[in-house]
DNA sequence: ACCTGAACACCGTTCAAGT
DNA sequence: ACCTGAACACCGTTCAAGT
C-alpha cells in the first residue's frame, strides 16, 4: 500500500539510484551501502538484483552507452555521421565524467554497448570500408574519443577564461620553472588566450576523419 | 644495526614499494596498510612520508612519467622522434597496466610529468610548429595513445591466437546474437584472423601523424 | 623527527534467519 | 522469493602517546 510496496525493487531501479549518487556525489563515494539507502533498503538486498559491485559497474556503463547517439548504418553522409557519433560521445562522457577510463574496460559488454558497436560497424561497412578498415577507422576513432575525455575529465574549470586562472596557479606551485622553457611558453600562452575544448577536440576528429576512406 | 636501521624510510622507498605492489598484486589491491606491511612499517609512518593514499598515486604516477622516452627537442626527424616517444608510452602503460587512465587525471603534475611534457612541446616547437598548432599536435598525439591504452589495457590475452578463443567465449554468451550483424561478422573474422595490437597501434598513430605538418 | 596503538567511521560480502 | 541483522575481514585517516 505504501509507494515503496508498489514499486518492488529491480535491477533498473538499482542502476538508476546508482546513477544518480554517481552524478550528485561523485563516482568514488558510491557504495552498495548508500545505493541501498537511497533506494530504501538494507545493503545486502541489492545482491539479489546484482552479483556484486563490480556487476553494478557494467550495468552503469551500459547505461551511459544506451545514451549515445548510434550511426545510422546506410547514411550517405558516413563521416557526418562519424561526427555526430563522436561530438554524441563526448557530450556524454561529459555528463558522467566518472565513467570514462571505465567505458572500455569492462569485461562483459552489455547489450547497449553491443548495439552501438553494430551500429557503428554497420554504418562503416556500408560506407564501403572493407572489414579490416572499418575495424582500424572505428578503433583510431573510439581510442581518440576517449582519450581525449581522459584529458578533459580532470578539469576543475569549464570556460576558457576560468583555464587561465588555474594556469597561473600551477605556475605558481612549480618551483624553478626556467627549467621548463617550453612549459612556459605553454602556460603564458594560454593564460592568455586560454583553452577551448570544443575547437581542440574537434581539430583531431577532423584530422582523423581526412585520413580515413573506404 | 639490522639492515632496516641502515635503510630508513623514504617517500622514494614508499614508492618503490607501491609500485611492486601495484605490479604483483594488482593496482586495486594496493592499500596504504599493504604499502606499510611491505616496507617494515606499520600504516600510520607512511603519512611522515606522504600526505595521503592521493599524494601517493600522484608519486607513482610520476614514477611512471620518468620511465617514458622523452623526444629530443631540435631531433630534426621529428616525426621519427614522436614515433618512438609513442612506442615507449605504450610499452610502459603496458608494463603498468594499473597507470592508463590516471596518468592525465593527476591535478597535481609532478617533475617527471613536467619534464616529459616540456620535451614534447620542445620538439614540436624547434620542428617549426607555430605555438597552437604545438599544442594541437601533442593533443591529438596523447589523447590517441591514452585511449588506444584504454582500449588494450582490460584485455585478458596477449597473442592474437589467444584472442581468437576469447571471442568465441564472449559470443557463446550473449543471447541473440542475429540481433548484432556486424558485430557477428567482427567476432568471426577476429576469431579466424586474430587481432593484432601492434599494427592496430601503428595504422593509428601513421594515420596521426600522416596529418600533421608544421 | 619519526614511529606506533588504539580508535573512528567507513567498506564489500557471506550466511543464517526471518517473512 | 525477497529482505534483514549480525558478523567477517578489510579500508583511509586522526590523534595522543611513545622514543
Amino acid at each position: 500500500m505504501s509507494p515503496r510496496r508498489r514499486a518492488p525493487l529491480t535491477r533498473e531501479r538499482v542502476l538508476a539510484a546508482a546513477l544518480e549518487l554517481a552524478h550528485e556525489g561523485g563516482f568514488e563515494s558510491l557504495s552498495m551501502r548508500k545505493v541501498a539507502a537511497a533506494v530504501g533498503v538494507e545493503a545486502m538486498s541489492l545482491y539479489n538484483h546484482v552479483a556484486n559491485k563490480e556487476d553494478l559497474l557494467d550495468g552503469l556503463v551500459d547505461v551511459v552507452f544506451g545514451e549515445f547517439e548510434a550511426p545510422e548504418p546506410g547514411d550517405p553522409d558516413w563521416k557526418g555521421a562519424m561526427r555526430r557519433r563522436a561530438h554524441s560521445m563526448r557530450a556524454v562522457l561529459n555528463r558522467h565524467r566518472w565513467a570514462v577510463g571505465l567505458m572500455e574496460s569492462r569485461v562483459a559488454p552489455g547489450p547497449e554497448n553491443l548495439r552501438f558497436h553494430d551500429a557503428t560497424m554497420g554504418c562503416l561497412r556500408l560506407a564501403g570500408f572493407a572489414f579490416r578498415d572499418a575495424v582500424h577507422a572505428s578503433s583510431v576513432q573510439d581510442a581518440y574519443i576517449y582519450g581525449f575525455l581522459l584529458q578533459e575529465r580532470s578539469l576543475p574549470f569549464d570556460t576558457p577564461s576560468e583555464h587561465g586562472a588555474v594556469i597561473e596557479v600551477k605556475r605558481a606551485n612549480v618551483p624553478d620553472m626556467t627549467r621548463f622553457p617550453h612549459l612556459v611558453e605553454v602556460m603564458t600562452e594560454m593564460a592568455k588566450a586560454g583553452y577551448d575544448y570544443d575547437t581542440e577536440f574537434a581539430f583531431g576528429l577532423d584530422l582523423i576523419l581526412a585520413g580515413l576512406e573506404p
